[in-house]
DNA sequence: TGACTCATGTCAGCATTCTGACATAGATTG
DNA sequence: CAATCTATGTCAGAATGCTGACATGAGTCA
């Protein structure tokens, strides 16, 4: 089972998959029924705490790409969720905000995911989950300039 | 920046998420030349360790639907890289193996993959990654079956 | 045995995300 | 000052993954 390669049953790598995938899958069953979608609720969650970012920037804080950012923030702004000027205050950089509707929208969204991770932390003490942001931030740092 | 909601910039869940993100495009990254996506990587490294897999099996350990998993694997097996019996030896189960091909291509996209598995790693301990180890399989474990 | 439940392989259609490309605004550099 | 570089918003097409659906084989249970 364990022979000269990576066992799958003990990487890192592939745990952090399969906790990234569980997670997902968590918060697409309770965002379902409020009818949005991880991306849109990440989308709404930035904007909350960072109101003014630009597109480009919310595709960034969600991990997705900009042209995928973009045809989300038109649905967005389509349904009265979210606004953007008209026109760029400077350069060509639209800063969005949530309207009253959206952060509305996003209210139940928070408390629906807050539960999940709730229920994900559960068991865990905070040594170890300070412990688990460590070695993350590690990783993340490690893997993003190291070349 | 940090009021009564969760905080982006201290959640695991949204740090999970970004390690997974970079992980993913690190994996991409090295893979892209050999022609390999992470799921075909996946695919393939699941068989050599535990040859026979249905493609039920090898959705559930790749993350992907049974559907997505059998165009991959039509796919691989029309180029040669993975073989399956035309008929069942029992019910329904079409249990797949690597092709001698199929274990050469495998060869280099894991040396690959092991050179990221490696960068991840780099300044962290092996305590360190025991404690990662433990808080990311309780999280799976909690948000599995808690309901 | 027969009805029921569950898992599997597979097809078709849809949704989401990505890659490629372009024009443009600001910063940098010689 | 002019050229270059970088980042942005946006459009279009392609790839990838997902949901829905169907028939079929195996196990369960009364």
């Amino acid at each position: 089972m364990s022979q000269d390669g990576v066992d799958l049953e003990t990487s890192l790598g592939y745990l952090l998959k399969e906790a990234s995938s569980v997670l997902r899958a968590a918060m697409e069953e309770v965002l379902r029924p409020l009818g949005m979608s991880v991306t849109h609720y990440s989308c709404l969650e930035l904007l909350a705490q960072r109101p003014g970012l630009s597109n480009s920037e919310l595709a960034r804080g969600a991990f997705v790409t900009r042209q995928s950012m973009n045809v989300l923030l038109q649905a967005l702004e389509r349904d009265g969720y979210v606004s953007r000027p008209a026109e760029a205050p400077v350069g060509k950089v639209l800063p969005a905000r949530l309207t009253p509707r959206g952060r509305r929208s996003l209210e139940k969204a928070t408390a629906a995911v807050r539960s999940v991770e709730v229920r994900m932390l559960a068991g865990l003490s905070g040594d170890e989950q300070a412990a688990a942001f460590r070695v993350l931030r590690s990783m993340v740092h490690s893997l993003r300039d190291g070349a």
